[in-house]
RNA sequence: GCGGACGUGGUGGAACAGGUAGACACAGCAGACUUAAAAUCUGCUUCGCUUACGCGAGUGCGGGUUCAAGUCCCGCCGUCCGCACCA
């Protein structure tokens, strides 16, 4: 039997897809659209599996909806600037762009070869000036508007890459790509206005029924709402009040010290006349923020010999200390401490000998016997030790003390975020430059619409540190655009989330001399399904939502929510194994006879590691490439949706992609190389069938239905498990008649359209074989027959007390009075019973029966 | 610490809405074909007992609700993920 011939194959469809133009789409108001996108890649070099699952997913969604009628948008593109591209330039002499565009042309081959349904037409790279031209306009738009400003403020900084990080970008102390322990250095950056649309971020979110709730609510946490009252402390012998953020003011008769942040400007000013205060800052300055420094750390304090008077209390003065773990960040970068009802601030006072008084009392307590001791209490109860808000329930008392304070002009109630705005600024050369000019006389001054895009000067010199921009001889240097002296550009760039924030929209009208027209993204916005990796739970996924907002308010647009539906799949895993020296590459172990591994080379031991995702550091990576060479893009795809559901961790096994292949082998050659003669495509239906082809027949139906309902909710393991169903009942169909022949044909001609979606370049090729003219996948999915998906006769399951002691084989919907005799007949059932009668028999119609013995 | 998800054969995983647990695969075993191997085909494959018919146990552990629980409720244990000095 002769193999089928995938590298042939595969070829052959793509250039007749290309030549046809069978994916290009344009609007079409008469049709329901249907936008599908996966998250963009950065263009690395080469393809890996995370990518090849990820668009396998895509694929099989656009080619779905394509089959279903929708007018089907899904374009690709590249995610062109960044951090690698620069490391490259350094290392191998190549300039970014140059190394960029090579990677692109590299990458998008690869990803042609996996036959993917996407509209190259509409291709983009973020790095090139048509792109970020318009972003650099959006920019100002912003500054426009009131959502872009700039401020001095205290940044991450990442001593590694050597530029500024937003506080998504820090992940447990360190930056999110080098690994650096990052610094806190008071810089002046752009920052876009995110926490004005928190509420509205926050909200909305309930508005995302087809997210994940798990994305859901990390975005919720992210955004991190507090509902609380801001309180004003008079300190004594100053002007200046210190304002405290709480969300316990029901328990500020409690309060016994206040704490302000290190970087609070109380503190500095008092630090000026007080050098050991000053090197108490420096110390807390220099301390990390990762988690295991966090757990170690001590509550440490600085009394600064300030006395804040209580706002309620009649002369009562509080102690302000400065403390190690106060946050500027948050709140207001101070805060008054309550020790009984707040772990760390127990902590502290304990530690400096200050008071705790409980003014919360736990329900059904003895006031005279509660006493606080190592540990503070948080839990429910009603205020005490407190005047007016003694008996008050928690959520009483805060309100009373929110309006004892706004009307006595001590504080109001106040809402916080943990949410702060996004800092854009990079001190890096491969991005899109930031638009302004600073002018020594104006200031500040945007470059007017008609002199963008500002370009990236192209010779640049890598080998001096800092930011190559700024090192630039002549590139930075220009006259005000306003008064025409000589000024300098702004030489950072825009973090590259800027570029990700709506390259979506610009798909919708990739060529437009605009970002992209009105009418283009009110017919394909919103993205219908997204899909990409968990990873950009917060980052991506955020700035994309506020960016929409952003880019409504300045008329761009007219919609909030980018992404309507998403789909974040699971990671590509693989085994992994270890000698003494570190990972070795599966391909130099082998199984030993003892059932352990050994190394191919000398036989020395090596132990099998857990099953990891995909890192070249642990050498588990399966090339994408080399399997698509072996197996074809068709088996690669069909193992990817196969093994797991989407949102679950996937493993990468050759036994699995071997399975896939056998499969596809297999159905090429009962179909090309049948012994039965298959009728003619589009042969009449004869009137009768024999029993064996009305099975059949009912197989069909169900696995239509079957296939359509996986699909739909993304249970595409499942939906492969009914078509290799349906494929093992067409395999052991019986008889040779006109009949069987047709309904045969009729059953691979279904199992093929269903296939298309997943393993598109051999379910082309032998829809072809069979005489067809024109692409299956332009063939309407297939309907089913709702009569024929239901069965006639009806296996029942006949339990006693619950366990199953036979089966009856009953007419559909037959009277419950015959099932329940059937069933009381059977001997097993008899047996038990013993010529007693039931005490009960509980039938359910076309499901079970249960006797009750 | 806070929040969330998950836990089913040797493995990946099925099981719509509480109603025959283990679909579909992978691996394994046996057989056919073959000089042989691969490929292909046929059968078996949750565990224990049994020649067999069967019987018993079984969805992390312990309880509960129900005629009936992988599924619902309560309490544990474990694994993974997110956030984290957040006032």
């Amino acid at each position: 039997m002769a193999r089928y011939n995938f590298r042939e194959t595969e070829k052959k469809w793509h250039g007749r897809w290309e030549q046809a133009g069978t994916f290009a789409v344009k609007e079409d108001p008469s049709r329901p659209k249907y936008y599908v996108l996966e998250m963009f890649p950065y263009p690395s070099g080469r393809i890996h599996m995370g990518h090849v699952r990820n668009y396998a997913l895509g694929d099989l969604v656009a080619r779905y909806k394509k089959a279903r009628g929708f007018n089907v948008l899904h374009p690709m593109g590249w995610d062109a600037f960044g951090l690698p591209a620069e490391n490259a330039a350094f290392e191998r002499r190549v300039h970014p762009a140059d190394w960029t565009h090579e990677n692109i042309t590299a990458m998008r081959e690869q990803l042609r070869a996996m036959g993917l349904s996407y509209d190259w037409n509409r291709e983009l790279a973020t790095c090139a000036p048509e792109y970020y031209r318009h972003e650099q306009k959006m920019f100002l738009d912003f500054l426009r508007n009131g959502l872009a400003y700039r401020k001095e403020s205290w940044v991450n900084w990442d001593p590694v890459e050597n530029t500024v990080l937003a506080n998504e970008q820090v992940i447990d102390g360190r930056g999110w790509r080098s690994g650096a322990t990052v610094e806190k250095r008071l810089l002046s950056q752009w920052f876009l206005k995110i926490t004005e649309y928190g509420d509205d971020l926050l909200e909305a979110l309930e508005s995302l029924e087809r997210w994940p709730d798990r994305v859901r609510l990390m975005q919720h946490n992210w955004i991190g709402r507090s509902e609380g009252a801001h309180v004003l402390f008079d300190i004594v012998g100053r002007s200046d009040r210190l304002e405290v953020f709480t969300t316990r003011h029901d328990t500020l008769f409690g309060a016994s010290f206040c704490a302000i942040a290190a970087n609070h400007p109380l503190a500095a000013s008092v630090a000026a006349n007080d050098p050991k205060l000053a090197d108490f800052i420096a110390e807390c300055n220099r301390m990390s923020t990762s988690e295991a420094a966090i757990e170690t750390a001590e509550k440490k304090g600085y009394d600064t010999g300030l006395k804040a008077r209580h706002p309620i209390i009649d002369g009562l003065e509080l102690p302000v200390y400065v403390a190690n773990f106060v946050l500027m960040e948050y709140g207001t970068g101070a805060i008054f401490g309550c020790p009984a009802h707040d772990q760390r601030d127990l902590d502290f006072a304990r530690a400096y000998g200050l008071p705790v008084l409980p003014v919360v009392l736990p329900p059904n307590t003895d006031a005279e016997t509660f006493e606080i001791g190592d540990e503070a209490y948080v839990g429910p109860g009603t205020a005490y030790n407190s005047d007016f808000l003694d008996g008050l329930a928690i959520d009483q008392a805060k309100s009373a003390m929110a309006e004892r304070l706004e009307s006595a002009g001590r504080g109001k109630r106040a809402i916080t975020y943990r949410l702060r705005d996004w800092g854009v600024s990079r001190q890096r050369y491969w991005g899109c430059p930031i638009p302004v000019v600073h002018c020594p006389d104006c200031g500040i001054v945007p470059v007017p619409d008609a002199q963008l895009p500002v370009e990236l000067p192209k010779d640049v010199d890598f080998d001096t540190p800092g930011n190559p921009l700024d090192n630039h001889p002549t590139w930075k240097h220009t006259a005000c655009p306003t008064c025409g002296v000589a000024a300098t550009r702004e030489t950072d760039t825009f973090d590259t989330f800027f570029e990700s924030s709506w390259y979506f929209a610009r798909f919708c009208d990739p060529k437009s001399d605009e970002a992209f027209s009105r009418a283009s993204v009110d017919y394909w916005m919103p993205v219908d399904q997204y899909i990409g990796g968990i990873e950009h739970a917060v980052l991506h996924l955020l700035y994309s939502r506020f960016f929409t907002r952003a880019l409504r308010k300045c008329g761009y647009l007219g919609i909030d929510e980018p992404f309507a539906g998403l789909m974040t799949q699971g990671m590509v895993c693989h085994e992994t194994y270890r000698d003494a020296k570190g990972w070795l590459f599966p391909d130099q172990v082998r199984k030993a006879s003892d059932g352990g591994f050994v190394a191919v080379d000398d036989g020395r031991p090596v132990t099998a590691g857990r099953i990891e995702k995909m890192s070249k550091s642990k050498r588990n990576v399966v090339d994408p490439e080399a399997i698509i060479q072996t197996y074809g893009a068709d088996t690669a795809r069909l193992f990817m949706l196969s093994d797991s559901p989407p949102e679950r961790d996937l493993e990468w096994t050759e036994a699995g992609v071997e399975g896939a292949w056998r499969y596809l082998n297999r159905l090429w050659q009962r179909i090309t190389e049948s012994e039965i003669a298959f009728p003619p495509a589009g042969a009449p239906r004869p009137g009768t069938f024999s029993p064996a082809a009305a099975d059949l027949e009912r197989a069909i139906h169900k696995t239509i239905k079957a296939v359509q309902d996986s699909i739909e909710k993304w249970r595409f393991n499942s939906a492969v498990a009914q078509i290799r169903e349906l494929s093992n009942a067409l395999g052991a169909l019986k008889g040779d008649g006109a009949g069987e022949a047709w309904m045969l044909r009729h059953g691979y001609e279904v199992l093929l359209r269903l296939i298309e979606p997943m393993t598109p370049h051999i379910a082309e090729e032998i829809w072809e074989s069979l005489g067809h003219q024109g692409f299956l996948c332009e063939v309407p999915w297939p309907t089913f027959d709702p009569s024929l998906v239901i069965d006639d006769v009806i296996t029942i399951g006949v339990q006693v007390n619950g366990k199953l002691r036979g089966t009856i084989d009953m007419a559909r919907d037959s009277a419950e009075e015959d099932v329940r005799s059937q069933a009381l007949d059977l001997e097993n059932v008899r047996k038990i019973l013993d010529g007693n009668p039931p005490r009960r028999v509980v039938v359910v119609p076309n499901r079970i029966v249960n006797v009750v013995a």
